[in-house]
DNA sequence: TAAGTTGTTCTCAGGTTGAGTTGTTCTCAA
DNA sequence: TTGAGAACAACTCAACCTGAGAACAACTTA
């Protein structure tokens, strides 16, 4: 048999039925503290739960297009600041019994994004809401959404250390004081300010000078702070260092 | 609607039609040579391709349990030796064209593995053999899978500056020296002796001694080496830092 | 104008790394 | 049996990086 006769022949229908779905764990920063977002679920399964954004692959559609578009559908967002959005494959789900529907296989993806406006519930969804992390407790979640979620906070605060993400929390330009908060608010651990600026401007390619600096001083005082835009480095070297979390040492 | 009333009216054949499998990339180190598990394709598409070791999800199988069926299919391997292996899920492949079947969505593997027997190849394939890394060239490779290794490779090498996975590629006991080796092959440098003792002595968790020494010393001389065996760390703390590639800076 | 806050730059001690050296134990071959 | 070479393990030392704290000027609000 040749390699077009065999295609002629081929069924698909002769393999298991397996749905493939992508779902994205979204993080940004409101109000000095780490959100996700979240919809809560009108149909059943999990009629009212808590879950991710996500549904399935389209025919023709890439898993990263589709994480996109789900993104894009529960946040309105579009154009421009949507392209600014880091969007990286995390992992997949494919416990057998993870949906009680059918065989499902989950592409979970991890975006970062810059403070976005509150999101709009779309048909599938009650509502659509950016919730703080600390506000999770996996009861209220559906299928297996806490595990991707806690997967999803740790692949971060690990890539902040090595990649230069941080940035894809704000805005163009930023200060030095502004990429230390998102630290301190990913890694849940205040980092000293002067080391921590010896640190950035040492990386090459970490952050590049506009030459500009803020309008006025900080809200409280202090002098105004020089502004800085992501520079062309896709890896810190040498990586920031995170601080030590208790040993598990024993 | 309630829940058990939406179930019931269910029907998978709803959803679009996809495949799902699992793709291993399997390494091994032998006679100082990083190399890879590869089978060539007997039917098509790709016939008489190169291609990873893979296959369906089964319908009650786990995405790692699929890949770790595949690759004991492959390497006729099984029991402890087949535990000893070390296998993480490495990325998922869903580009819509990458397979001219229909939608495969591949959920690939990454394994590290002592030196193993040449595998036998089974029903689907001509052949099945351990290759060299260094021997490839992605026009010899079925479907993406080029761009799967290289994936793999780079997660292999990242992997092993922050995990205790060097081990993995030995046996239970081992010393210091193979150890090392085992990093120059994966890194492709070589590496200070003396200071590689040093900080491999010094992450804790890492390797433990096991009182004993070699039987003999190296084939060309020296002393009789100590043994070690993998500590119980999962993390490597502070990380080994890879020799800088040339660098990229411009 | 005074008091307090903040961005930025120093200083310094301690730890880690890269490179090289030393001493000892072993294998192989003359 | 012995000499040459090899390899394990331990050491030294300079260079670099980090954590902690201090200094100081530029700003804010009261």
């Amino acid at each position: 048999m040749n390699e077009q006769d065999f295609l002629a022949a081929y069924d698909p229908r002769d393999y298991p039925a397996v749905a493939v779905t992508v779902d994205v764990v979204a993080l940004t920063i409101r109000d000095g503290a780490l959100h996700l977002l979240l919809i809560r679920r009108a149909a059943p399964p999990y009629a009212g739960h808590w879950a991710l954004p996500g549904g399935f692959v389209r025919p023709d559609e890439d898993l990263a297009a589709g994480a996109r578009r789900e993104l894009a559908e529960e946040t309105g967002l579009g154009g421009e600041r949507l392209r600014r959005v880091h969007l990286e494959q995390l992992a997949t789900y494919g416990q057998p019994d993870r949906d009680p529907r059918m065989r499902v296989v989950s592409v979970a993806h991890l975006a970062f994004a810059p403070d976005l406006p509150d999101p709009v519930a779309d048909t599938d969804a009650d509502d659509a809401i950016w919730l703080p992390v600390t506000a999770l407790t996996s009861r209220q979640l559906a299928f297996d959404h806490g595990q991707i979620i806690d997967d999803g906070l740790e692949r971060a605060r690990s890539k902040l250390e090595y990649a230069p993400l941080a940035t894809r929390f704000l805005e163009p330009e930023f200060t030095i004081t502004e990429l230390r908060a998102v630290y301190e608010t990913v890694w849940g651990h205040p980092l000293h300010a002067g080391n921590f600026h010896r640190k950035v401007l040492s990386v090459p390619g970490f952050v590049e000078s506009t030459g500009a600096s803020t309008e006025r001083g900080g809200a409280r005082g202090g002098p105004r702070a020089k502004l800085y835009r992501a520079g062309d480095a896709r890896l810190l070297h040498p990586a920031l260092l995170r601080p030590a979390r208790e040993e598990t040492v024993r």
